[in-house]
DNA sequence: TCATAAAATGATAATGATTATCAAAATAGA
DNA sequence: TCTATTTTGATAATCATTATCATTTTATGA
């Protein structure tokens, strides 16, 4: 699998006449090792282990690159701060999120999939993307927190 | 109704132990007499017309007290810049955003709305608020973007 | 009306996330 | 091996936002 998303990568690079560097190369491999998703800070952190040398501007570019091929999606959350996740072939899935303790849990339903294309259309859009994020407590913060 | 708005806003500041200013009061015409979603910027701008001695900082400070007093909605889109719009009494709304004009839309959907808290008491989770975003073309650029 | 305490302001410095710049290094093809 | 071009790393620059602080304004009580 990780091997088969490099192949994919290199193929979308040689296409666009970009380079195979050993940087892109275990950023890959560290982004894909994790499943969380991960701030560019986060990742270059987790880089740094491997790799001292690797600059957090390439790990920037490199994350915009993964982007581009469509191996990482980008999501900002509410703090603004751009997050990845990976792309699985053909899933598409929306976000809840702990407002408390910042848990990503990941959902999928195929009548909202439905009904936002519908409204969509009711409107006249042609719609390519969206966004659905649910805020709230995780399971875990609402045993611990009182309700007001 | 804005001077509902305006009185509301007066007894928010009140019960918070906070001064009702000619500038928050100006602000908050500015705002109240746009139903786009501004960024800061944006409505800096619009205050400046009026108000040219009104601080950029001023604006950021009122503004988030605008949204603590429920009269105002922070909304942070994909291009990663907060946004603001009117709090309606007792709605909620989501957003059809066109990628190439930048054109909101708002809309309401009581069974997404539902779905989304039946997904959420599935994970165990009690959300709070969410956010909705649809993107794609509006009528309007449809018509001029050939499809690919 | 005046005095005063406290909040608010405006200008600007500071912050943090992100991007631009550029000399040097690395890559890939001939 | 050579060379053209891309990429890199370090860091300056940018931008949206917030912190700082001297000064101003507000609201209250006398």
């Amino acid at each position: 699998m990780i091997l088969q998303k490099k192949s994919a990568f290199n193929q979308f690079a040689a296409a666009r006449g970009l380079r195979s560097t050993r940087q892109r190369d275990l950023i890959l491999d560290v982004f894909l090792s994790t499943h969380e998703h991960l701030s560019v800070e986060e990742l270059y952190l987790k880089v740094k282990v491997s790799a001292p040398g690797i600059g957090q501007a390439t790990v920037y570019r490199t994350l915009k690159l993964f982007a581009e091929a469509g191996l990482a999606r980008e999501m900002t959350l509410s703090d603004g701060q751009t997050r990845y996740e990976h792309v699985m072939a053909g899933e598409h899935h929306d976000h809840l999120i702990c407002s408390r303790c910042a848990t990503i849990v990941e959902f999928e339903d195929a009548t909202i999939e439905r009904l936002q294309n519908e409204i969509a259309a009711r409107h006249g859009f042609s719609i390519r993307s969206h966004r659905l994020e649910l805020y709230g407590l995780c399971p875990a913060c609402k045993e611990t927190v009182p309700v007001p």
